[in-house]
DNA sequence: ATGGCCTGCAACGCAGGA
């Protein structure tokens, strides 16, 4: 089962990038972040077309999450059901006996917004949540986009990203207390290159130069863990005509 | 040198992203 996570920044713009993406390499499930669609411009028969069902959660302009797999997917949850919000970043599916979640986690702007605590509020409930669905479903993947780098040498310049968000350090320890409930981090089972990244700033040639952070991740339950082969992020889209600035991230799970 | 780029909205510049 290859379990997959991609920041496409539109599913409008970048559908054909997901189609070519899905052709390319098959994977059984998706998420997607910040669809910016409204769940009645979804493109289901597109991805019908693909080989891919999809389950939705959108609202105008902002966010947006959706997860896509081969096989039908049940019992959809798209919100923490302690933190109702207006902000469509949650969605959870059942795929073949896995609990698949999706996240678009808050990006908090800078350290002194408003916007940073509520992602830190929003982490806190997603903490409780995630410990929750543990107890229910042993075989669990958390997926998404998570807006924080957990360590400096998933940072391209860690000095200059020191204390800022994405990189600051209460957002790197409700990471690690995630880590902490029992999921690994599916990109470090594995020896991995250096200066691995999977969002680069749209400006100042970010991507070419590889000024980039590792943000997007899947966490997997022991089980899931146990049975990962491999997970690595797919470089290259990012470097195809009108990209998204983020990469999938992709993770295999054996059978 | 505190911007740069991209998307959506519905502007004719803004908010938001990271």
């Amino acid at each position: 089962m290859k379990l997959a996570t991609w920041n496409v920044n539109s599913l409008k713009v970048r559908l054909p990038h997901l189609l070519d993406w899905l052709a390319a390499e098959s994977p059984d499930v998706v998420c997607l972040q910040e669809t910016k669609l409204t769940n009645d411009n979804f493109p289901v028969d597109e991805l019908k077309q693909a080989g891919y069902r999809a389950a939705f959660s959108g609202q105008k302009t902002y966010n947006g999450v959706a997860i896509l797999s081969r096989v039908e997917p049940t019992d959809m949850l798209m919100a923490i059901p302690a933190f109702p919000d207006e902000q469509k970043r949650v969605l959870a599916a059942t795929v073949d006996g896995t609990r698949i979640i999706c996240l678009y986690i808050p990006n908090g702007q800078s350290v002194d917004s408003d916007k940073y605590q509520y992602k830190l509020a929003w982490l806190d409930a997603l903490q409780a949540w995630l410990k929750a669905e543990l107890a229910v479903y042993p075989r669990l993947a958390v997926l998404g986009d998570f807006n924080i780098a957990p360590e400096d040498r998933d940072v391209h310049d860690p000095a200059a990203w020191a204390g800022h968000v994405l990189c600051s350090e209460p957002e790197r320890a409700h990471f690690h207390d995630l880590l902490g409930l029992g999921l690994k981090d599916a990109f470090r089972l594995f020896e991995q290159d250096d200066k691995r990244f999977s969002w680069w700033d749209y400006r100042q040639a970010g991507f070419r130069r590889n000024r980039g952070l590792r943000i997007d991740h899947i966490l997997l339950s022991a089980p899931l863990a146990a049975a990962c082969k491999g997970c690595r992020i797919d470089t290259a889209p990012r470097a195809w005509e009108r990209p998204s600035d983020h990469a999938p991230v992709s993770a295999e799970i054996a059978a």
